[in-house]
DNA sequence: TGAACATATGAACAATTGCTCATGTGAAAA
DNA sequence: TTTTCACATGAGCAATTGTTCATATGTTCA
Protein backbone atom coordinates (compact mmCIF):
# COMPACT_ATOMS: atom_id res chain seq x y z
CA UNK A 1 0.00 0.00 0.00
CA UNK A 2 1.56 3.20 -1.19
CA UNK A 3 2.41 5.69 1.45
CA UNK A 4 -0.53 8.10 0.80
CA UNK A 5 -2.72 5.74 0.54
CA UNK A 6 -5.73 5.99 3.48
CA UNK A 7 -6.14 3.35 5.45
CA UNK A 8 -9.65 2.50 4.95
CA UNK A 9 -11.79 -0.24 2.72
CA UNK A 10 -8.77 -2.17 2.25
CA UNK A 11 -8.06 -0.98 -1.10
CA UNK A 12 -11.62 -0.72 -3.22
CA UNK A 13 -12.56 2.61 -1.96
CA UNK A 14 -10.88 6.75 -2.14
CA UNK A 15 -7.54 7.48 -0.94
CA UNK A 16 -6.25 10.41 0.51
CA UNK A 17 -5.82 12.56 -2.60
CA UNK A 18 -9.24 11.93 -3.92
CA UNK A 19 -10.64 12.40 -0.23
CA UNK A 20 -8.56 15.78 -0.40
CA UNK A 21 -10.66 16.83 -3.06
CA UNK A 22 -14.28 15.84 -1.85
CA UNK A 23 -13.69 17.75 1.29
CA UNK A 24 -12.45 20.51 -0.52
CA UNK A 25 -15.86 20.74 -2.64
CA UNK A 26 -17.68 21.47 0.57
CA UNK A 27 -19.16 24.62 1.02
CA UNK A 28 -18.15 26.76 4.44
CA UNK A 29 -18.29 24.88 7.73
CA UNK A 30 -20.59 28.22 8.32
CA UNK A 31 -22.68 27.34 5.60
CA UNK A 32 -23.38 23.86 6.12
CA UNK A 33 -24.17 25.18 9.26
CA UNK A 34 -26.62 28.11 8.41
CA UNK A 35 -28.23 25.23 5.63
CA UNK A 36 -29.45 22.78 8.55
CA UNK A 37 -30.91 25.91 10.57
CA UNK A 38 -33.11 27.06 7.96
CA UNK A 39 -33.95 23.36 7.23
CA UNK A 40 -34.80 22.71 10.50
CA UNK A 41 -37.19 25.66 10.70
CA UNK A 42 -39.01 23.88 8.02
CA UNK A 43 -38.97 20.56 10.11
CA UNK A 44 -42.10 20.74 12.58
CA UNK A 45 -45.22 20.52 11.86
CA UNK A 46 -46.50 23.56 13.48
CA UNK A 47 -44.19 26.03 11.56
CA UNK A 48 -45.07 24.18 8.19
CA UNK A 49 -49.01 24.88 8.98
CA UNK A 50 -47.83 28.24 9.65
CA UNK A 51 -46.70 28.71 6.29
CA UNK A 52 -49.72 27.22 4.60
CA UNK A 53 -51.63 29.71 6.05
CA UNK A 54 -49.67 32.30 5.17
CA UNK A 55 -49.72 31.55 1.78
CA UNK A 56 -53.50 32.61 1.55
CA UNK A 57 -53.46 35.35 3.56
CA UNK A 58 -51.47 37.53 5.92
CA UNK A 59 -52.86 36.92 9.59
CA UNK A 60 -52.48 38.72 12.76
CA UNK A 61 -50.81 36.30 15.79
CA UNK A 62 -54.54 35.30 17.34
CA UNK A 63 -56.26 33.96 14.25
CA UNK A 64 -53.40 31.84 12.99
CA UNK A 65 -53.75 30.40 16.81
CA UNK A 66 -57.35 30.34 15.92
CA UNK A 67 -57.08 28.75 12.63
CA UNK A 68 -54.77 26.51 13.96
CA UNK A 69 -56.39 25.66 17.25
CA UNK A 70 -53.51 26.14 19.52
CA UNK A 71 -52.44 28.66 22.26
CA UNK A 72 -51.53 32.69 21.07
CA UNK A 73 -48.36 31.68 23.36
CA UNK A 74 -47.40 28.56 21.47
CA UNK A 75 -47.99 30.56 17.70
CA UNK A 76 -45.72 33.17 19.18
CA UNK A 77 -42.71 31.40 19.95
CA UNK A 78 -42.90 29.82 16.86
CA UNK A 79 -43.38 32.58 14.80
CA UNK A 80 -40.51 34.48 16.80
CA UNK A 81 -38.45 31.29 14.92
CA UNK A 82 -40.19 31.65 11.83
CA UNK A 83 -38.78 35.65 11.70
CA UNK A 84 -35.84 34.82 12.76
CA UNK A 85 -35.24 32.21 10.08
CA UNK A 86 -36.44 35.47 7.60
CA UNK A 87 -39.35 33.80 6.85
CA UNK A 88 -42.29 35.77 7.60
CA UNK A 89 -42.40 39.48 8.78
CA UNK A 90 -44.92 40.71 11.17
CA UNK A 91 -46.00 44.46 10.45
CA UNK A 92 -47.88 45.99 13.79
CA UNK A 93 -51.40 48.06 13.07
CA UNK A 94 -52.83 48.95 16.63
CA UNK A 95 -52.84 46.21 18.88
CA UNK A 96 -52.35 43.43 16.27
CA UNK A 97 -49.08 42.47 14.87
CA UNK A 98 -50.00 41.01 11.25
CA UNK A 99 -47.80 38.50 9.52
CA UNK A 100 -46.46 37.59 6.16
CA UNK A 101 -44.41 35.22 4.47
CA UNK A 102 -40.95 36.83 3.52
CA UNK A 103 -40.70 35.96 0.19
CA UNK A 104 -41.05 33.57 -2.75
CA UNK A 105 -38.57 31.43 -1.87
CA UNK A 106 -40.85 29.96 1.37
CA UNK A 107 -43.21 28.91 -1.16
CA UNK A 108 -40.65 27.01 -3.76
CA UNK A 109 -38.74 25.09 -0.81
CA UNK A 110 -42.14 23.74 0.28
CA UNK A 111 -43.27 23.36 -3.18
CA UNK A 112 -39.99 20.95 -3.74
CA UNK A 113 -40.15 19.10 -0.64
CA UNK A 114 -43.62 18.31 -1.76
CA UNK A 115 -42.55 16.87 -5.64
CA UNK A 116 -40.12 15.12 -3.52
CA UNK A 117 -42.69 13.26 -1.30
CA UNK A 118 -45.21 12.79 -4.11
CA UNK A 119 -42.55 11.00 -5.74
CA UNK B 1 -71.32 40.98 17.58
CA UNK B 2 -73.01 38.62 15.51
CA UNK B 3 -74.01 35.01 16.47
CA UNK B 4 -71.53 33.60 14.07
CA UNK B 5 -68.05 35.73 14.59
CA UNK B 6 -65.16 33.97 16.40
CA UNK B 7 -64.69 36.18 19.69
CA UNK B 8 -60.95 36.49 18.93
CA UNK B 9 -59.23 39.61 18.56
CA UNK B 10 -62.01 42.01 19.42
CA UNK B 11 -63.37 42.90 16.23
CA UNK B 12 -60.93 43.37 13.68
CA UNK B 13 -59.52 40.42 12.86
CA UNK B 14 -61.08 36.98 10.70
CA UNK B 15 -64.29 35.58 11.64
CA UNK B 16 -65.75 31.88 12.07
CA UNK B 17 -66.07 31.83 7.89
CA UNK B 18 -63.08 32.85 6.97
CA UNK B 19 -60.87 31.06 9.07
CA UNK B 20 -63.12 28.07 8.08
CA UNK B 21 -61.69 29.23 4.40
CA UNK B 22 -58.19 29.64 5.86
CA UNK B 23 -58.33 26.07 7.78
CA UNK B 24 -60.09 24.13 4.36
CA UNK B 25 -57.50 25.11 2.50
CA UNK B 26 -54.45 23.28 4.46
CA UNK B 27 -53.64 20.13 2.87
CA UNK B 28 -54.34 17.19 4.78
CA UNK B 29 -52.93 16.65 8.36
CA UNK B 30 -50.65 13.29 6.82
CA UNK B 31 -48.87 15.57 4.06
CA UNK B 32 -48.44 18.37 6.53
CA UNK B 33 -46.57 16.00 9.05
CA UNK B 34 -44.80 14.06 5.73
CA UNK B 35 -43.31 17.36 4.57
CA UNK B 36 -41.88 18.22 7.89
CA UNK B 37 -40.58 15.26 8.64
CA UNK B 38 -38.70 15.22 5.08
CA UNK B 39 -37.08 18.89 6.20
CA UNK B 40 -35.95 17.57 9.39
CA UNK B 41 -34.14 15.45 7.64
CA UNK B 42 -32.05 18.47 6.07
CA UNK B 43 -31.99 19.72 9.55
CA UNK B 44 -29.28 17.87 10.50
CA UNK B 45 -25.33 19.55 9.44
CA UNK B 46 -24.38 15.84 9.40
CA UNK B 47 -26.59 14.52 6.81
CA UNK B 48 -26.22 17.84 4.95
CA UNK B 49 -22.78 17.06 4.64
CA UNK B 50 -23.48 13.79 3.97
CA UNK B 51 -25.77 14.59 0.90
CA UNK B 52 -22.88 17.39 -0.05
CA UNK B 53 -20.04 14.97 -0.89
CA UNK B 54 -22.62 12.66 -2.32
CA UNK B 55 -23.08 15.28 -5.01
CA UNK B 56 -19.61 14.93 -6.24
CA UNK B 57 -19.34 11.28 -6.17
CA UNK B 58 -20.64 7.84 -4.99
CA UNK B 59 -19.12 6.45 -1.90
CA UNK B 60 -19.12 3.64 0.24
CA UNK B 61 -19.83 4.33 4.01
CA UNK B 62 -16.06 4.05 5.05
CA UNK B 63 -15.18 6.92 2.72
CA UNK B 64 -17.80 8.90 3.91
CA UNK B 65 -16.75 8.32 7.31
CA UNK B 66 -13.02 9.23 6.57
CA UNK B 67 -14.30 12.15 4.62
CA UNK B 68 -16.43 13.73 7.36
CA UNK B 69 -14.41 12.68 9.92
CA UNK B 70 -16.41 10.83 11.61
CA UNK B 71 -17.18 7.29 13.08
CA UNK B 72 -18.77 4.63 10.88
CA UNK B 73 -21.54 3.99 13.18
CA UNK B 74 -22.57 7.81 13.16
CA UNK B 75 -22.69 7.98 9.31
CA UNK B 76 -24.67 4.77 8.79
CA UNK B 77 -27.55 5.66 11.67
CA UNK B 78 -27.98 8.83 9.54
CA UNK B 79 -27.62 7.27 6.11
CA UNK B 80 -30.71 4.40 7.37
CA UNK B 81 -32.56 8.22 7.97
CA UNK B 82 -31.54 9.51 4.37
CA UNK B 83 -32.54 5.76 2.70
CA UNK B 84 -36.21 6.09 4.88
CA UNK B 85 -36.56 9.60 3.70
CA UNK B 86 -35.66 8.37 -0.16
CA UNK B 87 -33.11 11.09 -0.50
CA UNK B 88 -30.35 8.42 -1.18
CA UNK B 89 -29.84 4.71 -2.54
CA UNK B 90 -27.43 2.50 -1.47
CA UNK B 91 -25.96 -0.37 -3.89
CA UNK B 92 -23.94 -3.36 -2.11
CA UNK B 93 -20.83 -4.14 -3.76
CA UNK B 94 -19.08 -7.03 -2.05
CA UNK B 95 -18.25 -6.26 0.96
CA UNK B 96 -18.78 -2.28 0.59
CA UNK B 97 -22.03 -0.39 0.03
CA UNK B 98 -22.16 2.47 -2.26
CA UNK B 99 -24.45 5.74 -1.43
CA UNK B 100 -25.76 7.93 -3.85
CA UNK B 101 -28.36 10.89 -4.22
CA UNK B 102 -31.72 9.13 -5.09
CA UNK B 103 -32.73 12.13 -7.62
CA UNK B 104 -32.50 15.35 -8.09
CA UNK B 105 -34.90 16.96 -5.83
CA UNK B 106 -32.24 16.51 -2.98
CA UNK B 107 -29.84 19.28 -5.24
CA UNK B 108 -33.17 21.77 -6.06
CA UNK B 109 -34.09 21.53 -2.19
CA UNK B 110 -30.74 22.65 -1.21
CA UNK B 111 -30.14 24.98 -3.76
CA UNK B 112 -33.12 26.43 -2.90
CA UNK B 113 -32.01 26.83 0.77
CA UNK B 114 -28.85 28.15 -0.17
CA UNK B 115 -30.81 30.95 -1.94
CA UNK B 116 -32.79 31.97 0.58
CA UNK B 117 -30.15 32.14 2.80
CA UNK B 118 -27.59 34.48 0.15
CA UNK B 119 -30.57 36.91 0.81
C1' DT C 1 -15.63 -23.76 8.04
C1' DG C 2 -13.43 -19.80 10.34
C1' DA C 3 -11.18 -15.34 10.22
C1' DA C 4 -11.25 -10.62 8.64
C1' DC C 5 -13.56 -6.75 7.01
C1' DA C 6 -17.61 -3.45 5.88
C1' DT C 7 -21.82 -2.18 7.40
C1' DA C 8 -26.10 -2.16 10.38
C1' DT C 9 -28.32 -1.68 14.65
C1' DG C 10 -29.85 -1.59 19.69
C1' DA C 11 -29.16 0.66 24.16
C1' DA C 12 -27.81 4.58 26.72
C1' DC C 13 -26.78 9.33 27.47
C1' DA C 14 -26.40 14.33 26.72
C1' DA C 15 -28.30 17.95 24.21
C1' DT C 16 -32.01 20.11 21.85
C1' DT C 17 -36.84 21.17 21.06
C1' DG C 18 -41.95 22.39 21.45
C1' DC C 19 -45.36 23.20 24.48
C1' DT C 20 -47.52 25.19 28.82
C1' DC C 21 -47.84 28.48 32.40
C1' DA C 22 -46.94 32.78 34.27
C1' DT C 23 -45.67 37.22 33.44
C1' DG C 24 -43.81 41.20 30.79
C1' DT C 25 -44.37 44.77 27.01
C1' DG C 26 -46.78 47.82 23.90
C1' DA C 27 -50.87 50.11 22.07
C1' DA C 28 -55.59 51.83 22.36
C1' DA C 29 -59.72 53.10 24.92
C1' DA C 30 -61.99 54.62 29.15
C1' DT D 1 -53.51 57.44 34.24
C1' DT D 2 -55.51 53.08 34.58
C1' DT D 3 -57.55 49.32 32.30
C1' DT D 4 -57.90 46.17 28.63
C1' DC D 5 -56.50 43.70 24.81
C1' DA D 6 -52.82 41.58 21.58
C1' DC D 7 -48.56 39.88 21.60
C1' DA D 8 -43.79 38.52 23.41
C1' DT D 9 -40.93 35.93 26.37
C1' DG D 10 -38.57 33.36 30.27
C1' DA D 11 -38.65 29.09 33.05
C1' DG D 12 -39.74 24.38 33.38
C1' DC D 13 -40.92 19.83 31.68
C1' DA D 14 -41.66 15.91 28.55
C1' DA D 15 -40.38 14.23 24.24
C1' DT D 16 -37.19 13.82 20.50
C1' DT D 17 -32.57 13.57 18.51
C1' DG D 18 -27.44 12.63 17.43
C1' DT D 19 -23.63 10.41 18.99
C1' DT D 20 -20.97 6.65 21.18
C1' DC D 21 -20.22 1.94 22.50
C1' DA D 22 -20.98 -2.73 21.99
C1' DT D 23 -22.56 -6.14 19.17
C1' DA D 24 -25.00 -8.31 15.18
C1' DT D 25 -25.32 -9.18 10.12
C1' DG D 26 -23.46 -10.02 5.71
C1' DT D 27 -19.62 -10.78 2.40
C1' DT D 28 -15.07 -12.43 0.91
C1' DC D 29 -11.14 -15.16 1.21
C1' DA D 30 -8.04 -18.63 3.12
Amino acid sequence: MAINDVEICEDRCLHTDRLEKVRAGLPDEDELYDLAELFKVFGDSTRIRILYVLFQSELCVCDLAEALQMTQSAISHQLKILKQAKLVTGRREGKSVFYALADDHVRSIIDQGREHIEE
